[in-house]
DNA sequence: ATGTGACTCATAGTCCGTA
DNA sequence: CTACGGACTATGAGTCACA
């Protein structure tokens, strides 16, 4: 139950829905193209304020990236 | 809509729905006094790893602390 | 188009206090 | 018990060259 796991699948998921590339989602977030991918493979750790910006960049709200629908 | 906030009002109702002082939830969540006061006050932005730690000590999904329920 | 290690610099998170 | 400050140490933010 790694919340960075979970976090990174998340975005993954929500990326690929709406057809979007890692550098497009940095781009639409601004943040790095290495970065994002980072999160996605569950490496990185984070804060709520990438975790918002990420959320904004993929339409979704903030809490959905911390769900755990299995 | 600033997220710290966000994260922020939802640990204090949670909190303080479960009939705990800041100290025993740090304590709980294996964290400082200090830090969950910063938290509360929504001067803190905390990673996902905290954010799972509080929820976890608050026995609730992390995903409910990012919520805006107005 | 993405994964990865290494890196600098900012800040997350700790610990000492005071009010 | 909580807010808030100051000084620290650990780790995240943000970037790069390269596979």
């Amino acid at each position: 139950m790694d919340i960075k796991a979970v976090v990174g699948r998340n975005v993954k998921q929500h990326r690929e829905a709406k057809g979007l590339s890692q550098e497009q989602l940095a781009f639409e977030a601004d943040l790095h193209r290495t970065y994002v991918s980072g999160v996605e493979r569950g490496i990185r750790n984070p804060t709520v304020l990438i975790v918002a910006k990420l959320a904004n960049a993929l339409g979704v709200e903030p809490s959905k990236l911390l769900e755990l629908n299995d």
